[in-house]
DNA sequence: TATAATTTTTAGACTAATCTAAAAATATAT
DNA sequence: ATATATTTTTAGATTAGTCTAAAAATTATA
């Protein structure tokens, strides 16, 4: 068992977040860009990754996680999205005000805060952007989502999540009383721009492709 | 508004504790020895805090806290404290197993995380142990008490706290189902040992001077 | 495929926090 | 009051993480 510094954690989770996106090697760049450090410092940090077997690394070719490492972001992904959960639930933060906070809890070393903050919360699967929780053996269980700009007019759906979580489109989604769980209906589809009319809680609204390409949604089942 | 490191949280906070005890000028030693370092770390370290104004320090001549100091340090206090509640009365953590965590829990920086935090715990004025919560504006409100080991034959008092909270001595009080609130009387005292024949819940038990010692309480009221 | 542009690594330096060993100041004891 | 013991500080070194500037490797371009 070896401790890993809260620096190596932040290491671990940006390249875990860069490979979900990119499926191939991380480039050193890119976590240079992820963790706002300059890409000679990076450089350094794989090194000592490399060494206690988080990483494999081949200079000049980039990175991967071994599955030791692979472990260890997504544990630090699981307290972030728990702690998340605790914030909005028992906390009244709103969901663009947990980030922050969520990033420095997340490095909190202690397995029965976690299994006990996990019952307290009542074993939830997914965090307020409806990302889902690594479960306690860094399974993570994907539900079969679709960006609300790829969905088909006349359909219903129900928002699972969000793609962009910056602040201001969150601040936008609840100005329109738009969640995760929230039920939609796409009634048209403009060619010309990609705007859609969709129908959310018997109100009509029109959302620009900017908007549909960030949120996330499952259909309904046909029946 | 000038930021202060977590080891310069935990020197400010060790510097406070030792104060308590003490009333006097703070040494070198008594410090080095509460965190765990060499003196010629807590010099150092005493240099830095006496340029950012947090204590007052003069060479050879010990240190105290600085009202900005002082703050500081029952900032973190209130937060360690307000977190060891959270461990006990929504995680279920048994009152010897908080303090590590706390430990870690008290560097979060985050206003509305302890104000909210604060309120779900329903404003508890002390902590597991039976120690006063300082308030937002540090003020600490602290009750009469004295030791077990002080009290006089035939009075009754109420258990309020403790001074050693080390895990052993906290089991040995869980094992006779002794908290903070438990009512107990006492019966004799022998003028050899010092030992106490105390009534706990009916039951007889005999409390040797060690174990008075460390037991606070508070007298019932006569009437 | 040779050259240019980009990415990555190396080399050397900086800061925060720590250490050991030696020097200086203070406190204690004869 | 002087010598001894203790405490505290200084001086210099170390580690983790970072930086800038320069060198090396890779990728893109003409």
């Amino acid at each position: 068992m070896m401790l890993t510094t809260l620096t190596e954690e932040n290491y671990l989770k940006a390249i875990y977040h860069i490979s979900q996106s990119t499926q191939s090697e991380v480039s050193t760049n890119a976590i240079a860009q992820k963790i706002d450090a300059k890409a000679s410092s990076v450089t350094d940090m794989l090194k000592k990754l490399a060494d206690k077997n988080l990483i494999t690394y081949i200079k000049y070719r980039g990175v991967h996680l071994t599955e030791k490492g692979r472990l260890a972001a997504v544990d630090i992904v699981r307290k972030h999205r728990l702690w998340e959960v605790f914030l909005v639930d028992k906390l009244n933060f709103a969901w663009d005000e947990v980030h922050d906070v969520a990033e420095q809890l997340e490095h909190i070393k202690s397995q029965k805060l976690i299994n006990e903050l996990d019952a307290l919360l009542d074993f939830p699967t997914h965090d307020p952007h409806g990302d889902p929780i690594p479960d306690k053996n860094g399974q993570i269980h994907r539900t079969s989502k679709i960006l609300l700009s790829q969905a088909e007019v006349g359909k219903s759906y129900t928002c699972v999540g969000v793609l962009d979580s910056s602040s201001d489109f969150l601040k936008y989604l609840d100005k329109h009383k738009i969640g995760i769980g929230t039920a939609l209906r796409l009634e048209d589809k403009e060619d010309f721009d990609q705007s859609m009319h969709i129908i959310i809680n018997d109100v009509a609204i029109i959302m620009s492709k900017a908007i549909t390409n960030n949120i996330y949604v499952k259909a309904h089942n046909e029946n």
